[in-house]
DNA sequence: ATAATAGTCCGCCAGG
DNA sequence: GGCCTGGCGGACTATT
């Protein structure tokens, strides 16, 4: 419950992925930015050392007795997948999730969590090769292979290797507000935001606007998000049809136009209400919508409260 | 709060 | 045949 010094434990089963466990530290453990200090990360494991993957070696700084303290236990992919899982781990994660703390999974630890009987009657996902067989394992999991991550409050799971990384920031996002997930992404030069419904196939991952395609348009809207567009406007822009429009945006970039730029405008409204004091009415007009309400309404519909809670949460009270 | 309206998404298919 | 485009239309969603 304490706003700072969550206590994150990266768990290290035999043949875990180091990609996995690195991802975690980056964005949760750097001594110096953003993100500093807030959480206290140990990477844990049933022995001094782990054999990784491809022959690496991990020395853990903690014995799997944090698992019975953390507020989130990171679960890093292994290969190959699907590992035996110690009753005492069995234990500590079912445990945790049980008192409250949230359980994620990066990659394949996403089969950890299943045999924990953690992923029942839940929506996962994992790496989409790997997705078939979790499903198969484990028919009380709803597979969604198409997806980087799946926040299910308490038990979130996310895709192959990068969405990793996606899925920590969304963390840190959730625990911290936008502007210090933006500042660790910076810091681990990744994209800043990518919501969890996007596709795990796009042909363009960052979304970092490019010349090609639909990109000068993202481009484009970006820049004018105040404005109201529709897909005949977009589509104009870009000189394509509105069917070829819509067939190459969600192949760039994962989504639908009107959902893309409903994420872009929520993104603005989070980063003005941490960082400015002004009214609803101003953001809300200097992100595209109508009006308050109509921020108030799909702000709370996406991000999950309110504006105002949100504000008061995340923004800075200097004086 | 409800129904009417407008806008969006996407499978399907013909044509270049 | 493979590939891409763009019109059509129906299901769905948001807005008023």
């Amino acid at each position: 419950m304490s706003a700072s010094g969550r206590l994150v434990a990266v768990l290290c089963l035999d043949g875990v992925v180091a990609f996995d466990v690195a991802a975690a530290c980056q964005v949760f453990a750097p001594a110096a930015g953003a993100a500093a200090g807030h959480y206290d990360v140990r990477v844990c494991g049933a022995r001094r050392t782990t054999a990784a993957a491809h022959g690496l070696t991990i020395g853990t700084s903690a014995g799997l007795e944090v698992l019975e303290a953390a507020d989130l236990i990171v679960v890093a992919g292994t290969e190959p997948i699907d590992p035996p899982v110690s009753p005492r781990v069995r234990r500590a994660l079912r445990a945790a999730a049980a008192r409250g703390a949230r359980v994620a999974s990066i990659c394949t630890g996403a089969f950890v969590l299943a045999r924990c009987g953690l992923l029942d009657g839940r929506t996962a996902t994992t790496h989409w090769r790997h997705a078939p067989a979790l499903a198969a394992r484990y028919p009380e999991v709803q597979v969604r292979p198409d997806v980087l991550y799946v926040d299910e409050g308490d038990v979130l799971t996310s895709a192959g290797l990068a969405a990793g990384l996606d899925l920590c920031l969304h963390l840190v996002r959730t625990d911290l507000g936008a502007e210090v997930a933006n500042a660790a992404a910076r810091e681990t030069v990744v994209a800043p935001h990518r919501s969890g419904g996007q596709a795990q196939f796009i042909a363009l991952p960052v979304p970092e606007p490019s010349p090609v395609g639909v990109g000068a348009t993202r481009q484009w809207l970006l820049e004018h998000l105040e404005q109201d567009f529709s897909v005949d406007d977009m589509a104009a822009h870009a000189l394509m049809s509105r069917r070829s429009f819509t067939r190459h945006f969600r192949v760039e970039t994962g989504m639908s136009p009107a959902a893309w730029v409903m994420d872009q405008r929520l993104d603005r409204a989070r980063r003005l209400l941490e960082t400015t004091d002004a009214s609803l009415d101003a953001i809300a007009r200097r992100c595209g919508f109508a009006h308050a309400a109509s921020l108030r309404a799909r702000f709370t519909a996406g991000v999950g409260v309110a504006p105002t809670v949100y504000r008061a949460t995340f923004g800075e009270r200097r004086r």
